[in-house]
DNA sequence: ACATCTACCTGGAGGC
DNA sequence: TGCCTCCAGGTAGATG
């Protein structure tokens, strides 16, 4: 389940085997990803130098000299680095196999994720375009939210879900920091208030950077791991936790459907 | 402009 | 053992 964390954590991994390296092949064995995978995507990227590596919301951007991959998880993908010899299983849909005899391999058995190709500023492309604000930049803040939120009627889950309002956020990181932050989920977005939003701002960064944290410790795995390094083990404070007792007051956690998703929250701890 | 729902896909869990 | 149903996850795109 890559949220924010997880992609940041991959972007890190996969960052010291891959700078500076050249593109000697790219192999799509499926190209039916969310979006087909361009057949062109070895010959656009054929013996060009990686860059950089970074990150848009839940995008990894890997850039060359004349474009940019644009991947994206999806909801089940991961990414390794193997030797490129490495018999390819039945989800392992891309390798982008480099001069060192590594290869970067895509596993995605749900195949929501994407692999595509940008040539000029990649923050054009229309899946970046309007893309809402960084939720660990500097100019992240509750004043962002609280003025993006007015006039909203949406619940605050919602809100902090929607990758044009803030990204990174998915379902498993907006339960936690609503719960950090004591907000109730179904809590109209335009009726909270600026020091609650303020609340809400460290509450979600806070609740990333921890998980990044995590993540970041499991990372010397990386290469030739089995897809599992660099996905970390957390705590859960309400996600998953339903009928079980609050870790800070003992009330059992309740659970609800918003959105067709499963919400997780303290009755108690979280105020509408 | 905003709110809500659907579609995409597979593996795992639980019921019978 | 097998079949069936339900659920998880991210988000663009359609519909209201």
């Amino acid at each position: 389940m890559p949220e924010l964390p997880e992609v940041e954590t991959t972007r890190r991994g996969l960052l010291p085997h891959s700078l500076h390296q050249s593109i000697i092949d790219i192999v799509i064995r499926n190209p039916r990803l969310r979006w087909p995978v361009p057949g062109n995507l070895a010959e656009l990227t054929r013996n060009q130098t990686i860059t950089g590596l970074s990150r848009r919301g839940k995008y990894l951007l890997m850039h060359l000299d004349s474009g940019t991959i644009i991947i994206h998880l999806g909801m089940s993908g991961s990414l390794r680095i193997l030797d490129s010899g490495t018999p390819a299983g039945v989800h392992d849909h891309i390798d982008i196999v480099l001069n060192s005899g590594l290869c970067i391999r895509l596993r995605d058995p749900r195949r929501f994720g994407a692999v595509l190709w940008s040539e000029g500023d990649p923050y054009k492309h229309p899946l970046l375009a309007s893309l809402g604000v960084e939720p660990l930049s500097d100019d992240f803040n509750g004043d962002i939210l609280y003025r993006k939120s007015r006039g909203r009627s949406s619940a605050i889950k919602s809100l902090i879900m929607d990758s044009h309002m803030i990204v990174g956020v998915g379902n498993i990181y907006a339960n936690e920091a609503l719960f950090q932050a004591g907000i109730h989920p179904e809590l109209a977005a335009g009726k909270i208030s600026r020091p609650r939003y303020a609340r809400l701002a460290l509450a979600i960064r806070d609740t990333l950077n921890k998980a990044i944290i995590a993540g970041g410790s499991s990372l010397r795995d990386f290469v030739g791991s089995d897809g599992n390094a660099g996905y970390f083990q957390q705590q859960y404070f309400v996600y998953s936790r339903s009928g079980m007792p609050c870790r800070n007051c003992d009330q059992p956690i309740k659970q609800l459907r918003q959105n067709q998703r499963t919400t997780f929250y303290c009755p108690l701890c979280q105020k509408k």
